[in-house]
DNA sequence: CGGTTACTTGACTAGCTTCAAGCCTTGTGG
DNA sequence: CCACAAGGCTTGAAGCTAGTCAAGTAACCG
């Protein structure tokens, strides 16, 4: 989802800046605002008890995220964090609302998104669903690249990102990705990885 | 979500019959139906390259299913298939597209179905989170009694069932039972598991 | 009752995780 | 411009444990 920026400020929404590691909300923190990027970068995960991560985005310029715990008066599972410096659009919940109201045509917007993460994440359990640590990261790139769809392509992730993405360890990822790497699946050239 | 029968009818739904075991519809086939369940049980799966299934849900009376692919025009990433011999009303996505411009209030449910939806799929991410089997399966009946929220319950899904939901094998899933139930974490009475 | 399905148990094994150590790259401050 | 720190990446060795396979038992259903 995405908002015009002008629209946002009209009807309240406040740009803010946010250092490389600040929290923007914390997982079982209640939710009151929208929240739209304007630029940086975003991470969105949860963690478990013995405090290991599990990815569920990484997001950039002009996305919005937390819109479901907000739009259902949840609060949040998981936990957003600035990965770099960020400028983040906060808008009040109410504000929000008046938005769809005056806007009736974000409604369908609005129910897309929703569906499309939906999708998304349904395709993200195969990721869970392979077995073998080389399944799941095939499952990863695919769902990766499924979004942008180019040949091949410089994956922009750490090993450890990719290790919490999938639930893999990172030394674990990184001896697959070097198998693979050998095997020609994966193309691994001055450490950076392509696929 | 669930639409009122008469409405459905009206707008053109067919009931239809599905005997146990049929399928309803199939991993990347493409949607044309809204279903919603009159009668009986359906299951809802993805599976991988070895047939190991992993269930995404299962779904009883007045539920509908199958909605994201439908309202994005993309194939399904899974598979329902019904778990009783079922009635489901089928209805064209036109006329539910229908039903939403005659009825705008149903805009807000959808919405609302869909926020609903994400945020239980984020929440049952936890169950793949965790390393050891315990935590998952305890994340599993957490997440299974948050929809329902009373104090102590029989859970009804076999073995199997909670081991396709958890990514588990069937025997991990009876061992790990056993070793909670001696610790009182479950209770195993006559073979039937409670939480 | 006979057949089918679900559940249970034991023994074994593969391979992921863990732990520990070292290397490479990048950025920073003097 | 160089030295150093910090973070990411890589490797090896060892142990644990969930998966696999095989067999047997209990419940359910017609």
């Amino acid at each position: 989802m995405h908002l015009d920026f002008n629209i946002l400020i009209t009807y309240g929404g406040v740009a803010k800046k946010y250092q490389k590691g600040e929290y923007i909300f914390r997982e079982d923190e209640a939710a009151y605002f929208y929240y739209q990027i304007i630029e940086g970068e975003v991470k969105l995960f949860s963690s478990n008890n013995d405090g290991k991560e599990l990815i569920q985005g990484i997001f950039g310029k002009d996305r919005s995220f937390g819109e479901p715990p907000l739009l259902i008066d949840k609060p949040y599972p998981s936990t957003a964090q600035a990965l770099t410096n960020c400028v983040i659009v906060k808008l009040r919940k109410e504000r929000l609302l008046n938005i769809i109201n005056d806007f009736p045509e974000f409604s369908i917007k609005i129910i897309n998104t929703l569906a499309t993460r939906i999708y998304n994440k349904a395709n993200a359990v195969h990721i869970w669903v392979g077995q073998d640590p080389e399944e799941k990261l095939i499952t990863f790139l695919n769902n990766y690249k499924g979004t942008n769809s180019k040949e091949i392509e410089l994956i922009p992730y750490s090993r450890q990102q990719i290790a919490d993405f999938t639930g893999l360890r990172v030394e674990t990822v990184i001896r697959t990705l070097r198998r693979m790497n050998e095997e020609n699946k994966v193309k691994i050239i001055d450490r950076k990885l392509y696929y």
